[in-house]
DNA sequence: CTAGCTTCCTGATAGC
DNA sequence: TGCTATCAGGAAGCTA
């Protein structure tokens, strides 16, 4: 399930194998994944084009062409991105497959279909993809304590729905919003607006260092990814509070428990993270 | 305005 | 063994 990180580490990896490879075919083999627009002028417009280079913003990365037209991908669940060669058996569950110049094919899997793709054409805004919405990165100097409590304003919903809210700051997930919370010391249950000045000031801190402290974690190579086909991040094993129910907590030694905030699971220290003050 | 629910999807796993 | 139920979760869309 990718997050900033990991989406970060896939547009690393990829984009010096894409960078000057022009699209010479499409193929559309589910057109579900395909957003805008219909996926038979999706096709049509792509081919001839060649790639200048690839960006994120939050959770989408976005493929400049030459032309200046915009190739955007949200990769949701359990979207893929891999190139590989073209006698590679197509793997169950590939939507999209681009033949590049090189002979190699940039293929798009996604077994639960959720991710989805939007091209735009040069100068064409981009209103649809809900890019448009998105708040400020973490490593953003705008997110500073006054803002991140101007955000919260008096709403009572759980501080973690905060930080999974991408218009407040984009591209942090169920796993990093325990990761950040875990750091500053806040418990995930927290309503917003009975933060402390020091509970608000050690998450500001935290947002940026722990994104920026998994997308570290995260480096691998384009021969790792390739081996473990686009699906393994690495963002098991440096996590320290995420899937640890009943480890010890790596700065007191309690269990980490596991509670729900909304629908999703949530993992945090009872003694670290304390619900206090509320 | 916000809170809360549903929808989209498949596959892994649990329980009977 | 085979069935059903539950869970995983990003984000849009809906209702109250």
């Amino acid at each position: 399930m990718p997050e900033l990180p990991e989406v970060e580490t896939v547009r690393r990896v990829l984009e010096p194998q894409l960078a000057g490879r022009v699209i010479e075919g499409v193929d559309v083999l589910n057109g579900q994944v395909v957003a805008h627009p219909a996926p038979e002028a999706f096709a049509s417009v792509l081919v001839g084009r060649k790639i200048a280079g690839m960006g994120r913003r939050g959770k989408y990365l976005a493929v400049a062409l030459d032309d200046g037209s915009e190739l955007v991908v949200h990769l949701r669940m359990t979207g893929q991105l891999l190139v590989a060669p073209p006698d590679a058996p197509v793997e169950k569950h590939t939507h999209l497959v681009l033949r590049l110049s090189d002979g190699a094919e940039l293929r798009y899997l996604d077994t639960r279909r959720f991710g989805r793709f939007w091209l735009f054409a040069p100068g064409e805004p981009d209103e649809v993809s809900g890019r448009c919405k998105l708040g400020p990165e973490p490593d953003d100097a705008v997110l500073t304590v006054a803002y991140l409590k101007a955000q919260a304003g008096r709403k009572r919903k759980p501080i973690k729905e905060l930080l999974h809210d991408q218009s407040v700051v984009a591209g942090i997930g169920n796993i990093y919003s325990d990761e950040i919370l875990f750091d500053a010391r806040v418990n995930p249950l927290k309503p917003c607006c009975t933060l402390d000045d020091e509970e608000w000031e050690r998450l500001a801190r935290s947002i940026p260092r722990i994104i920026a402290w998994g997308i570290e974690e995260d480096v691998m190579t384009p021969e790792e990814y390739l081996r473990g086909q686009g699906k393994e991040y690495r963002n098991a094993e440096h996590l320290r509070a995420y899937g640890r129910e009943g480890e010890p907590c790596s700065r007191c030694g309690a269990p980490l428990q596991r509670t729900k905030v909304g629908s999703r699971s949530s993992y945090f220290c009872p003694e670290c993270q304390k619900l206090t003050g509320v």
